[in-house]
DNA sequence: AAAGTATTTCAATTTGAACTAAAATAGATT
DNA sequence: AATCTATTTTAGTTCAAATTGAAATACTTT
């Protein structure tokens, strides 16, 4: 869930300012869809509050829907923590 | 890579003991083929040593190689930190 | 209302990791 | 040398998750 990391970069994203669908995807290199579908994630989780404006979605994490997750993320991306969840889902070795 | 639950419980067993494969392969209720290739590729990331004994293969931990995960894993298994990384890989969401 | 922008949803495809089964390698035992 | 035990390697299968491309939805602007 969280292990994908476009998904922990999009909550780093919109941790403490609310963005656009569209400026999240503009931080990717896959299609719109397929950010969308990270959001649909995301969303179905509760750990993203929308917010429309006319035509527009606003995104902002849900760090209280997060719990003690919120401040294990927060954690890994100040401190020396910063690379364990990365580190221990992809670590390749020395 | 240490995502894999499998690998790392190979870890933890190998730990501070060796262990021939085989003896490793009984804790899990794959085949013995798998087990071996998650030994391979705990192999060629070096976090893992072989002694070869006759016909068998010894397999021990290589903490150094490891570097700071090797504290990072003991604190999972020892302290609160427990489920830190099966958290971040599998929540669900509330 | 028609066209444009923003976003989601759907179906189909791709990808990658883990798994199985079987073949290959290698030392040990008879 | 033939067989047995231990292990790795290979080829093919399976399954889930990510991705794409296109269609669908919905608001905005002209």
């Amino acid at each position: 869930m969280i292990a994908e990391p476009k998904r922990r970069t999009i909550l780093r994203l919109v941790w403490d300012q609310e963005l656009a669908a569209t400026d999240i995807a503009a931080n990717f290199d896959v299609t719109f869809g397929a950010v969308s579908q990270h959001l649909a994630v995301l969303r179905e989780a509760d750990f993203v509050m929308v917010r429309r404006d006319g035509n527009k979605r606003f995104y902002q994490t849900n760090k209280e829907a997060l719990g003690p997750l919120a401040t294990v993320l927060e954690e890994m991306w100040r401190t020396k923590l910063r690379n364990l969840a990365s580190t221990i889902e992809s670590a390749e070795g020395p």
